[in-house]
DNA sequence: GAGACGTTTGAAGAGTTTATTAAGTGCGAA
DNA sequence: TTCGCACTTAATAAACTCTTCAAACGTCTC
């Protein structure tokens, strides 16, 4: 079944990869970064909503179309909740498949959002939009820019000097003081609120910086 | 290019017409009714986003797709919220150009009027008709440039520049000072009247985002 | 352990942006 | 002309954001 499937799609000019089991899928889908995502719901280890979960809980929005056995009402309304971007009741027409995916990616790529993420926390710069895993997140203006700068240099130290000049530097705004710390408080309350993977990290004497939190 | 682009898409079945400049691509749009529009931004005179706003707001209601440079990414959100419906970056393949199109008029033409649907908020391009759930709702003509321009960018946030220039043309007159928060108060009064079920969201500092709400 | 330094915290007031209300303008139909 | 509608403007109210202060907390050094 993959198989035909995964020919159909290279005869119309896609290129695809097949995993048979959900945690290869898992892995697969952040290797090979592919435009949209054929999940079917029974699979040996982890089925198909619980890789839909997965991959939702860690920020992935690749497009996710489910295979689904017919008459599963129940199993389409499920999947669409966890995240899940279409579904198609088997037996199904390739030529269907091949036309719902193309729109699937259409969609998706016709709403260019330019996003940063770190490990669950994903940041949409132009809809000014943050989420930490499935919950999204309210910020301010001025918390916006400190975390979009953070998020921009994931995995590098940002002084205090160039937040500060990043976010009040146009402005002939009078010398800050711990103004800062007080948005970072207001951030980390937001966006770091539970204790464990926590991604805003203080540098002291030096600055801030965002990144995945090591075993 | 034009030429480039009308060949090819003769040579797959279709009728199409050049024009070389803004003002007449209007008039031609005005007189040959085409199924779909290929508008580059780069134009003498009038350019692509003057020609998207002039006839989005006349009411026309063909689909266009959008030429940009590439990597204009402000571009192609500014085209979006003028009203286009897709977009594609120079370079592109002739064969992808054809096909959006045509995925483009098939959606078109499947929805008989076309129409747009968020949560039970229904916005009826062709007949200037809004229903929330099965109770008609009557806008005046810039409530409804306001309403159909965010549902349109439904679940992306359209900044009040934007819908100013949308709406009140690119400032032939000065300082739209909160007219547009008066207008929102307006549309909200009537299209998000039930406290449950809001769709029509602020976002601080940036503008407004018409989506379905989460639990 | 005491002190210095830098960071975190909570609370309060000032400052902005957005929402609301009300009054005024201009146009077209009755 | 008079009325009603669509729109604009102005002024005020409400909501939210930003800044500041002051004190508590940690960590490092002596």
């Amino acid at each position: 079944m993959a198989e035909l499937v995964r020919r159909g799609l290279e005869e119309h000019g896609h290129a695809a990869r097949v995993a048979h089991d959900g945690l290869t899928g898992i892995e697969l889908v952040r290797s090979a970064a592919p435009d949209a995502l054929v999940l079917d719901i029974m699979l040996p280890g982890l089925d198909g909503f619980d890789v839909t979960k997965r991959l939702r809980r860690d920020g992935c929005i690749t497009p996710i179309l489910m295979l689904t056995g017919r008459d599963a009402v129940a199993d389409v309304v499920k999947g669409l909740n966890l995240g899940a971007d279409d579904y198609l009741t088997k037996p199904f027409s390739l030529k269907v498949l091949i036309a719902r995916l193309e729109a699937l990616v259409r969609r998706a790529s016709a709403a260019p959002s330019n996003r940063l993420q770190i490990a669950d926390l994903i940041l949409d710069l132009q809809d000014h939009e943050v989420w930490r895993g499935r919950t999204r997140v309210t910020l301010s203006p001025t918390e916006f820019g400190i975390l979009a700068l953070l998020m921009r240099r994931a995995g590098h130290v940002v002084t205090r000097d160039a937040l500060i000049e990043a976010v009040w530097g146009n402005s002939d705004r009078q010398i800050e003081n711990n103004t800062l710390d007080v948005f970072m408080k207001l951030l980390r309350g937001k966006v770091d609120a539970s204790p464990s993977r926590r991604v805003i990290q203080t540098v002291r004497g030096v600055g801030y910086i965002v990144r995945e939190q090591e075993g």
